[in-house]
Formats: structure tokens, sequence, C-alpha cells
RNA sequence: GCUGGAGUGGCGGAAUGGUAUACGCGCACGACUCAAAAUCGUGUCUCGCAAGGGUUGAGGGUUCGAGUCCCUCCUCCAGCACCA
């Protein structure tokens, strides 16, 4: 490929200029300016930038620009996430120091992302496995501790034979392990918790009136999937009473049995009473075996064992019912044990024909059973042809039940058996109490002291420095949490440390956050919008309720953005062979080409994913090629008035920034060039272009700006304004339709009256000989756009 | 199964209800060259010699006019999935 200019040449120089000058810095809020923190979710020190970290760093990186050059205060920050997995099992399979590995790792991936000229803020740059940074985590984690958020609970939990460690279920895919692909078996732990599920109601409530896109908030409805519905007491034979959760009360006449989780603590407890034990500890037995996916496959044939000498009590029919228990009923999951209405519920209908059950059918309708719709009831006693809305709340208080929801959402494991984390500053007493570590000990420094070679036991559990740290602090017999934090936990509060990365004696002030915060717009990956964005914005309510955060929502905006996949189609991987390193474009083709590639490929903010196309950044290329030629067609006497188009260019590439349509923002510049190339352009549009092109590419434009005379960065400029009365060229071509079809097109002075276009579309030799004396009934027109002529019999 | 989203050239993709296929890639031909690359120019949805006709997953509808709005169906993608 020929160069006219040199590309490497020309970004060392700015980056070097830019790093010097300290351009991008945010710097002391200025109250006068608006200001705009944008984010994007950082990286993590894998070693090497991939494609994907170009897709997400340096595309936004337009719309930042954009906005710098509208006169805002933007802060556009980048740090690392840094500890986690990955710098563990590098140790274990390569004998490294973990940390040593890590920020090497961060050293080489920063020059890296210097080498995009992004205009990010590198004086806020977090490290979240720096002392001063987890010692943040630490005291969060601590505050939510004495306000009982943090917990130390027992529970099943999903661990991971291989990486020894528990993971959440947000971690399992499948079945299996999320980072290294294993299957995942349940055990019985004591883990540390935090309360998620306390901000159910509000993580959802809240998310109305954010301007999210739709699906983004679905998606995170649906992940915590509430349900709302009542809790509804069964008196059983014994004398006990069985509750269940129930999101159709309005059916309760059609209950016409009970089935409890095997697990369901009431088992054991009404042993005495059960005729059939033997049989019902097998089952239990059985079931535990199973781990939760294999119970919960589709299309299994759903079994379960009566309790023979049990009954329970239909609280609204008197109806004395069978009561069962069966796998395919979720201890975990609203009380763990449900009342069946077989004759509108799939599951209960499948039940109830295997173990022969009645059915009764209580909502009219049409079809076959089980129907689960909603309408009026039947066979339902006194409420017999109400609507089930109605019923439901009549019901309820009819039989003393209770409303709620209930939630898929779990209470967030963070305890992770590990080494490379953020140490959880607790401490046991000898009687195995736990207590936080007091605030003076914080950072609670993960001890050097280990050999992080998985027995199964802890890592930290190795170290003796640790013992000998607690024990003299606390007294003999104490004895350290050997557990280390879920590395979301390090990336659920760092957009706040962003503010005022700084501070050593809060994790951010809180006038630094009333500045900054919450983030105007946030880019990240799908795979996050669950897991991370959840958590984070549950610890921004959390850390607003104990008083230390301003924001009740962290983030204004969302958007998820899609993968860049290898020139094959697939997702890029090594083992596929389609794997394109940056580092080779960039040297090859320069920043600004790899950057406006990858913008051009498709609109971005939608998570749609494009493939790599060689021929397809080479054409980038091409393009700024021509750009770099186009001070040769300045001239004094522009052949043809081009002003229209200019303040077109200028507008359109402005508001496409803005919908973060860059692709077609690139295609407008395109356009532009093309017909400059032709015409000609004055100095003044030279430079226009160059300020419109500034945010694409930052370094051509900025030498491009030096060599046409100007002392001052083209950074520094505004955004071009465009003037609106010259946006309309003086000439419109108007599509001259016949009953709905376009037939002709006429070129007109703009503004044209309804007449005027007539008689000139009646003058048009097509349209004369296709109305072949037709008579026009009607006359539609669309003002320098279209005009439509109704006439029947025309051609 | 449920919940979202999307189907437009050979490819990535454009189109406030008003000229479908902008822009780029690819391809073809031409210029330059001993030649090739690069570069520049021209062409490139489809049927048709032409005049003209057809075309936005399929079928219907609303409208003067539909890629765009409504209904039915098909396909693909993503998330969830025995969640009571």
């Amino acid at each position: 490929m020929a160069t006219r200019f040199d590309h490497q040449a020309i970004e060392k120089k700015w980056q070097e200029r830019w790093n010097a000058s300290h351009i991008y810095e945010a710097g002391e809020r200025d109250q006068l300016k608006e200001k705009q923190f944008i984010l994007t979710e950082f990286p993590y020190p894998s070693g090497n930038l991939h494609i994907g970290h170009w897709y997400a760093f340096a595309v936004p990186d337009i719309y930042v620009r954009k906005l710098r050059m509208e006169g805002k205060q933007v802060l556009y920050p980048v740090g690392f996430d840094s500890f986690g997995l990955p710098a563990e099992n590098a140790a274990i399979k390569r004998k490294l120091d973990p940390k040593e590995w890590t920020y090497d790792n961060i050293a080489y991936m920063t020059k890296q992302l210097e080498s995009m000229g992004n205009a990010f803020d590198w004086s806020r740059m977090v490290v979240t496995s720096n002392p001063e940074y987890y010692r943040w985590t630490q005291w969060i984690f601590l505050e939510l501790f004495k306000k009982d958020l943090a917990y130390r609970g027992v529970g099943t939990v999903n661990w991971c034979p291989s990486c020894n460690t528990v993971l959440a279920n947000e971690q399992v895919v499948d079945g299996t392990c999320e980072r290294c692909g294993s299957e995942v078996e349940l055990r019985e732990m004591p883990e540390w918790k935090l309360r998620i599920t306390q901000y159910a109601d509000r993580l959802i409530d809240d998310l109305a009136p954010l301007p999210w896109p739709e699906f983004i908030k679905d998606l995170q409805r649906n992940w915590i999937g509430r349900s709302v519905g009542a809790e509804i007491d069964f008196p059983l034979s014994t004398g006990d009473t069985l509750t269940v959760f129930t999101t159709r009360v309005d059916t309760l006449y059609g209950a016409t049995f009970c089935v409890l989780a095997p697990e369901h603590s009431l088992v054991t407890k009404l042993r005495s009473s059960i005729l059939n034990w033997e049989e019902v500890i097998r089952y239990q037995n059985a079931a535990a075996k199973k781990d939760e996916i294999e119970r919960t496959a589709e299309g299994k044939e759903k079994t379960g064992v009566r309790l023979e000498g049990i009954t329970a009590k239909n609280p609204v029919s008197g109806e004395d019912i069978p009561v069962f228990i069966a796998d395919y009923i979720l201890a975990r999951y609203g009380t763990g044990a449900i009342m069946a209405v077989p004759a509108h519920d799939e599951r209960d209908f499948a039940f109830a024909e295997k173990y022969d059950c009645s059915i009764r059918e209580v909502i009219e309708g049409e079809g076959q059973l089980p129907r689960s719709t909603a309408g009026r009831l039947t066979n339902s006693g006194e409420y017999t042809g109400m609507d089930s809305q109605a019923a439901k709340d009549v019901i309820t208080a009819k039989v003393n039940g209770r409303k709620t929801s209930t939630y898929k959402l779990r209470d967030w494991s963070i305890s992770r058996q590990r080494y490379w984390g953020v140490p959880i500053p607790i401490v046991y007493d000898p009687d195995g109490l736990p207590h936080a570590v007091p605030y003076e000990h914080l950072p609670w420094h993960l001890p050097t002291d280990v050999d992080v070679t998985p027995t199964g036991e802890p890592p930290l559990a190795k170290s003796q420095e640790l013992k000998e740290r607690t024990e003299r602090i606390f007294g003999k017999g104490w004895t350290p949490e050997v557990e280390t934090m879920d590395t979301f936990m390090c990336s659920s509060w760092y957009f706040m440390r962003y503010t005022d990365p700084q501070n050593t004696e809060r994790f951010a002030a809180q006038s630094e956050q009333e500045k900054w915060l919450p983030v105007d717009v946030y880019f990240g990956g799908s795979e996050h919008t669950t897991m991370h964005l959840l958590y984070s914005r549950f610890m921004q309510k959390a850390l607003f309720d104990l008083g230390h955060a301003t924001a009740l929502e962290p983030y204004t905006l969302r958007y998820n953005r899609g993968l860049v996949l290898g020139p094959d189609g697939n997702k890029m991987s090594k083992s596929k062979g389609n794997v394109i390193d940056p580092d080779e474009q960039v040297s090859r083709l320069g920043a600004d080409t790899v950057k406006m590639y990858l913008a051009f490929m498709g609109p971005y903010g939608t998570p749609t994913n494009y493939p790599w196309d060689m021929g397809g950044i080479a054409g980038l290329r091409r393009f700024l090629e021509r750009v770099y030629d186009l001070r040769t067609h300045i001239t004094t006497t522009p052949t043809l008035d081009n002003k229209a188009l200019l303040h077109q260019t200028i507008k359109k590439v402005g508001d496409d920034i803005h919908a973060l349509k860059f692709n077609t923002a690139i295609s407008a510049l395109m356009v532009y060039l093309n017909a400059v190339e032709k015409s000609g352009l004055s100095t003044d549009d030279y430079h226009c272009f160059l300020r419109m092109l500034a945010p694409f590419a930052p370094h051509l434009s900025e030498e491009l700006w030096e060599q046409a005379g100007h002392e001052s960065s083209v950074h520094r400029e505004s955004w071009p304004k465009f003037d609106p009365n010259l946006l309309i060229s003086s000439e419109v071509t108007i599509a001259v339709q016949i009953n709905g079809k376009v037939r002709a097109t006429i070129t007109l002075e703009r503004d044209a009256t309804e007449e005027m276009v007539l008689d000139a579309a009646q003058q048009d030799e097509v349209i004369r000989r296709r109305l072949n004396s037709a008579q026009i009934l009607k006359v539609i027109y669309v003002p320098n756009r279209a005009i439509n002529l109704i006439a029947p019999g025309a051609t």
C-alpha cells in the first residue's frame, strides 16, 4: 500500500506532545461547564490488548472528543481490574508471582492503550489490586458488614473442583465453571454474602425512569425475576401448617394437591406421621445426589412420592387433598412448596396424570387443559363468575394469605478460596465469631508468603505472616478470615474512585462524587449486563443508604456494544486461527485507520457482532490518504458552491456522533471529500473539515492542522457550527408519482408552490405521455420531496 | 417454552411514512506501466435489445404513497428457562 504519510512518525510525535501538555486531563471540576463522565468498563490485565479493547475504548473516544469540542468538561478515565483468577492460574502453571505477572501486564497494556491516542485522563488511573485501592474495597465491605448487609451465611454453593473455589450462580454456565469449563458440584459451605435481595424491588423499580435501551432493562428485570403473588397457608392433618407461594390465588379452588421440595424442612418434621417414611427417605437421598442441573432438565419426566398419612386442607374449599414431595419443586424458590393446580399449570398437570390426582377446571376458557390464561372463574364456589384479577385479592384476604413477591435473584456470594484477591478483613475470636478488622489496620494486606498451588485448602490459610499478624493485633487464639473477595466486588465501585482517585481519607469525597456522578454514558459488553451492572447498581444504593454516596443510580445511560468477529465470521480464538492482532494493524495502517475502520463497521451501542474485513480496513486507509492530499484541492475560486453540502455535513456528522452512528458520520465525511475533490474547497472549509475529522483521526487531523499553519492543537478547537439557513440547497429534486408510483423526477427551485410543481410535472415528457389526457382527480404535494398525481386511467 | 431484537445487493451496511440499495468492500472494464502492484476513471439489485416491468424473509391489511405502521406466518440472534 502506498503511503503518502508516515503514520508511525505522526502518531509518536503527537502522543508525546499530548502527554506532555496533559491536554486530556479533566482537572478540577469547573462548574461553569457542563460535565460529561464517559465510562468504558476497565480491562483485566490479561497481558495483551485484543481488537475488542480497541473497539471498546477507541470508538467511544470519538464521542468523547466531540463532547470536548462542544465545550463540555469531560472525564474519560481508564484503569485496570487487576485481581482475579488468570494471574493465579499463570502463577500455578508457570511458577510466577501473580503480582509480578499482573503488574508486568499492566505496564505493557498501558503502552498499548497509549498507542490508541485516546483522550484518556491518565492522571486518574485506578488499579484494583493496589493496596491504596483495595483498602477501600475492604472499608466498604466492613460498612456493609456493620449494617448486616454482608453476613456469614451457610448454604449450598457451586463448587468448581478444578479451580478449587466457590462460584456465584452467575458464574455457572450450563452447569460448568464459567472460567475453566469443569463440571460444577454442589457443596454445603459457609460463605460471605451480600444482601442484594433486599434491594431487589428497588433494583427493578428504579430502572423505569432511566433512559437506557429497554432491552437492557428487560435483561435486568428478567434476571431479578420478580413474581408478584401471595403466601397461602394450608393446614395439615398433623396440625402443622404448610405455606405455599403462588401467583395465581384465583385458582385456589383448583388446588387438588400440594407438593414440597424433597429437602423441605417440614418433611423431616412430619416423620412420625408419614406412613411410607422409607420410601420418602429413599426419594430424598436420590434427589440430593442429583445436582440442580439434572433435576431441572427440561422435558424430564416428573417424579415424586406421596406422603402417606398426611393431607392438607384447601383453605378455601375445605377439601382434604394429598401431599407429595417431588424434585420439580425447588427448595430455594418461593417457600419451597406449591399448591398444585393441574387444570391450569402444565407441570402440575403432568404430575397429576402420572399420580392420578383430580383435575378441576376453575378458569373458563376454550381449548384443552391445561390452560394458564386468566379469565372468569368457574367451579369456585361463591367466586364463580368473578374475574381472575379481582378474585386474587378477594381470595387472598379470605384465606388470610399474605401478598408478597419472590425473586430468582439470590444473595451475592463473594467468598473465594483463592489467593489473588482482596483479603476479607475479618478475624475470628477464639469462639469462632467473626469481627471486623478495625479501620486503622486497613489496608488489611494480602500476605506474600503463600504458595498458590491448589491443595484444596484456601491459600491464605497457609500464610504464617497472616496468622501471626492476627494474633499480634488481636490476641492468642484469634484467627484470620482466609477467603478473598469475588473480583466483582472490586469493580462494583471503581467508577466512584475515578472522581477522587488519590483520596486517602475516603473512597471518594462526597463533594467529588457530587461533581461527577452519575456516569453520563457507560459503554460495556453484553456479558456484564446481569452481573457487574446489577452489582454496581446495588453498591451505589447501599452506599447511598449508608450515607457514603450521593447518587441513587450510578449510570444515567448504558450501552452494550457487540463483538468484533474474525474474518471468517466466527468469534476470534487462537484455536481457530482467526485472531486479528491490533498492534500489527496499527503498525501497518495506523491507529487512526484502525479506529475509523472499527467505527465504520456498523452502528455502535447495539450489541451487534461484526466480522473483520481486511479489504474494509484498507478502504479507510485510502480515505485518509485522500484526506492527506485534500489541501492540494484548496482553491480561492471553488467551482461549485458547496456551502450547503458543508453545512449538511456538519449537521449530519454531529447528529450521528451523538446517536453513536459513527458509521454514517464517517460516510458523510466521505461524501463531502468525494465532492470537494472534484469541486475544490476554500481554506476555511478545509479547516472546518479538519475539525470534523479530529475526533475520528486525532493524529492525522492534528498533523494536518499544524501543517495548515495553526500553533494550537486542533483538539482545543470547538466543534463547527452549521448555519440552518445554509443547510438547504437552492435546488431540490422532486419525485413525481402517478397513482403512488414514481415515474419521473424534476428539479426546481426549493420551496416552489404546489402550482409551480404541478405545472412543471405536467410539462415533463414522460409524465405527459403517461397521463395521456387522463383526468387528475387529486394532487398530494409533499413540499420539496414528492408530488403524487391521482389519475385513474393513467399508465 | 418465555422475554427481547433482527431479516434490505456477492459482503459490512444506508434510508423524519415520500426517488430503496447512500458510504465502504468486492468484482468487471479502461487509463497509466515493458509488466505487475499502487493510483485514477467508468460500471456494478434483477428481467428485458429497447420501451418498460419487478424487487427490502412469506402472505394479507391501513394509506394518495409502506423497507418503515397493523395482523398472520417463517427464519435467525441474544438472554432466561420445571421460578409455582
